[in-house]
DNA sequence: CGGCGAATTGTTACCGGTAACATTGCGCGG
DNA sequence: CCGCGCAATGTTACCGGTAACAATTCGCCG
C-alpha cells in the first residue's frame, strides 16, 4: 500500500513479487510469462500480463543474468567509426540485435594491432557476453580472438557467407567494367590482411580470371588520404601503353581519394580511367564525378551473423549490387562503338 | 578441490567466495579490495590480489548491479549512423565512458520521431543505465527523455557548453567567410529542432549581427541528397543582385551535396560562390573542390558530457578551428586586391 | 470408476556480489 | 591500568530473477 511520503511516481520498481501477489499466481507463474514457456493458462497469463502493465513491470536484467548466466548481449568488435562500412555495420548490427532479442556492447579496438583487439575481447568478455561478432578485423585478430575466448561463439561479419557476398560484389564490380568495355582492370585494395579486404581481392582475381586475365593491384588502408598518396603510383601504371583502363577500389573512400589524386596526375576520370567504388555510401552520389559502386546487402549480414552467433537458423541475405553512376564509363575510343 | 572430471580449464569461473578462502579472509574483504575501500592492511590487501590473480578472478557484473543497482553503464541514443557526426560521437564517447571505466549501450532511434526516442531511452532504461546521453536529437525529444525517466540522469551531447562550442564554430566560419571578403552570407542548416542545428544557426546569426547584417537560411536534413535538391533554390539566390557570396553549410555532407547541386546549376565553386563545412570529415579534403571546414573537438565534448553524467568534475574542450582548403575562397573581383 | 500422464502451478534454493551492521584489536590520553 | 575511538575485518541478509523439483488438477482410457 503506497505510503504518501513522497513523490509521485513508484518509489521502488516492481518486481515479480510484486506482480505475482497482484496476479494471485507465484513468481514462478510469472517468470514463465514473461519469458513465453508454455503450459500456461491463457486466462492466467492475462491476469499475469494485466498486473505487470499496471505496475508498470520491467525485468531486471541483472537478477535475469545472475540466475541464468546468460545475459543476453552480443558483443561487437568494432575499428574505425570514421569509415563508412563499419558505423554503418555496427547500426545494422544494433537492428539485427533488438530483432533477436538481445542487446549489443560495443568495443572498440586498433584494427593494425592483435592484442587490443584480444583485449577488447576480454572486455566484452567481463561484461559476460553471449558471443562476439567481430567487425572486419584482420584475419589473425580473429584467429586470436577465437583462441583466447573459445568458450563464447566468435563470429566476423565478413567471414563465412559473408566473405562469399564480398566476393560476389568484387566481381560484379569487374563485370560491369568489363561490359563497359574494359579489358585492363587493376584493383585498389584494402589491407590484404583484412577478411573483408581479401574477399573483395579474391572476387576481383577470380573474375578476371574467369575472362583469362589478370590486372595489378595496389594495397590502401580504407582511406582516402592514402588512397591520393597511392595515386601517381597508379597513374604511371595506368599511361603506359598497355596500363589498366579501369580500378576496382576496395571501398568508396579510397575511390575518392584516389580520384582525386588521378586528378592531380593529370588523368581525367572517367575519361582516361573508370573507377567504381564498394559499400554504396550515400555521398558517393555527389563525389566529382559521382561515384559508381556496388551496394550490399549489410542489413542481411548483420541479420545472419547475428543468427550465426545464436546458433539459430540463418536466412540468406540479398546479393550485392552494382549502382552504376558516373565514375565508370566506356574507355577512351569506345565511346561511340 | 578440483575433482579431475572434465577439460584442461577451470570448469566454473572462481567467484569471491572462492578468492576469500585462498586468500584467508572474509568475502567482504575481498569486496573491498576490488573496491579500493580504506582500511585495508597492505598486506591484506596484497594476499587478496595475489589469490585473484592466481584463480584469474573477475567481477561477474551482473551480481554486482544486482547489489548495487548501478550499472556502470552509460546509455547512448543515436540517430543515423550513416551521418559521419553521430558515428564519430558514438566511438569518442566509447572511448570516454572507457576512460572513466564505465560500460556503453548504444540504442539506436529514429531522431525525426519523439516516440522512437523515449522508447530507446526506455530500453536503456531496462538495461539498468546509469545515465543516458543523447546524440543531437531534437530539443523536444530531449525534453520528452528527461520527462519520462527523471530519476536517471539525461545530457545531450551538443547541449550546454556543447551548445557553446557548436556555435563557436558556426561564428569561426562567417569570421572565415568575411575575413576572406565576403559581406553576404547565406547559411545552409540542419533541421531547425536539432540542438545541433539550432546552436549553428545561433553562431551564424550572431556573427553576422555582430558585424551589423544578417543572411539567408534554409533548412535541410544533413544529407547530401537534400542538400542537393535545395541547390536550384540556393543557387537562384546567389545569382540575384544582392545575392550571398558564400555560404555556411551546418556539416560537410550537406555541403558536399549542395556544391554537387549548385554546380549543376552553372555555379562553380569557389568561383562564384564560396562554401564552408562543418565536422571535418577525413573525405572532405578529397571532395571537389577540397572543402574547407570547421572542426570541433569532439574527443573532448564526450569526456565533457561523460563526466557530465557522472556528476564529476569536466574539463571544458579544446575551441573549435577551421580548417582551411579550396572551397572557399575571395569573391570574384577581389582576387586581387 | 480407478489410474495414468500431461498440463498447470507452486516451493525452495541459489546465482555472486555488496550494504549494513557487528565485532575485534590496538594505540593512546588521563 | 582503564576506557575510548578508530582501524581492520567478519557476519548476515538481501538484491530480483530463474532452475530444479514437487505438487496438484484434469481429461481420458481401459
Amino acid at each position: 500500500t503506497d505510503s504518501s511520503r513522497s513523490g509521485r511516481t513508484d518509489p521502488v520498481r516492481a518486481g515479480v513479487r510484486q506482480v505475482a501477489e497482484r496476479a494471485g499466481v507465484s513468481t514462478q507463474t510469472v517468470s514463465r510469462v514473461i519469458n513465453d514457456h508454455p503450459h500456461i493458462r491463457p486466462e492466467t497469463r492475462e491476469r499475469v500480463l494485466a498486473a505487470m502493465a499496471e505496475l508498470d513491470y520491467r525485468v531486471n536484467n541483472a537478477a535475469r543474468t545472475l540466475g541464468t548466466r546468460t545475459t543476453r548481449t552480443l558483443g561487437v568488435i568494432a575499428s574505425d567509426a570514421t569509415l563508412y562500412g563499419p558505423a554503418v555495420g555496427i547500426a545494422a548490427l544494433e537492428t539485427a540485435a533488438r530483432a533477436a532479442d538481445r542487446w549489443i556492447a560495443t568495443a572498440y579496438a586498433d584494427a593494425e594491432d592483435t592484442a587490443s583487439v584480444v583485449e577488447a575481447a576480454g572486455r566484452l568478455r567481463a561484461q559476460g557476453v553471449d558471443g562476439i561478432i567481430v567487425l572486419a578485423p584482420h584475419e589473425r585478430s580473429l584467429d586470436a580472438v577465437v583462441a583466447a575466448h573459445a568458450d563464447v561463439p566468435v563470429e566476423a561479419l565478413h567471414a563465412g557467407e559473408g566473405y562469399q557476398r564480398q566476393r560476389e560484389g568484387a566481381a560484379l564490380a569487374v563485370a560491369h567494367l568489363w561490359e563497359l568495355g574494359h579489358r585492363r582492370i587493376a584493383h585498389l585494395a584494402g589491407p590484404a590482411d583484412w577478411l573483408e579486404a581479401r574477399a573483395r581481392i579474391d572476387g576481383v582475381r577470380e573474375a578476371l580470371a574467369a575472362r583469362g586475365t589478370t590486372g595489378p593491384m595496389w594495397a590502401g588502408d580504407w582511406t582516402a588520404v592514402t588512397a591520393a598518396a597511392l595515386a601517381p603510383d597508379i597513374a604511371a601504371a595506368i599511361t603506359r601503353a598497355d596500363g589498366p583502363s579501369a580500378v576496382v577500389a576496395a571501398n568508396d573512400q579510397m575511390a575518392l581519394g584516389l580520384i582525386a589524386g588521378l586528378r592531380e596526375a593529370g588523368l581525367d576520370v572517367p575519361g582516361d580511367v573508370s573507377v567504381i567504388g564498394f559499400d554504396d555510401n550515400p555521398d558517393a552520389a555527389f563525389y566529382r564525378p559521382s561515384l559508381t559502386t556496388v551496394r550490399i546487402d549489410l542489413a542481411g549480414e548483420a541479420r545472419r551473423v547475428v543468427a550465426a552467433v545464436l546458433g539459430a537458423p540463418v536466412v540468406p541475405s540479398a546479393p550485392p549490387v552494382v549502382v552504376p553512376r558516373a565514375s565508370a564509363a566506356a574507355p577512351r575510343g569506345m565511346q561511340h562503338p
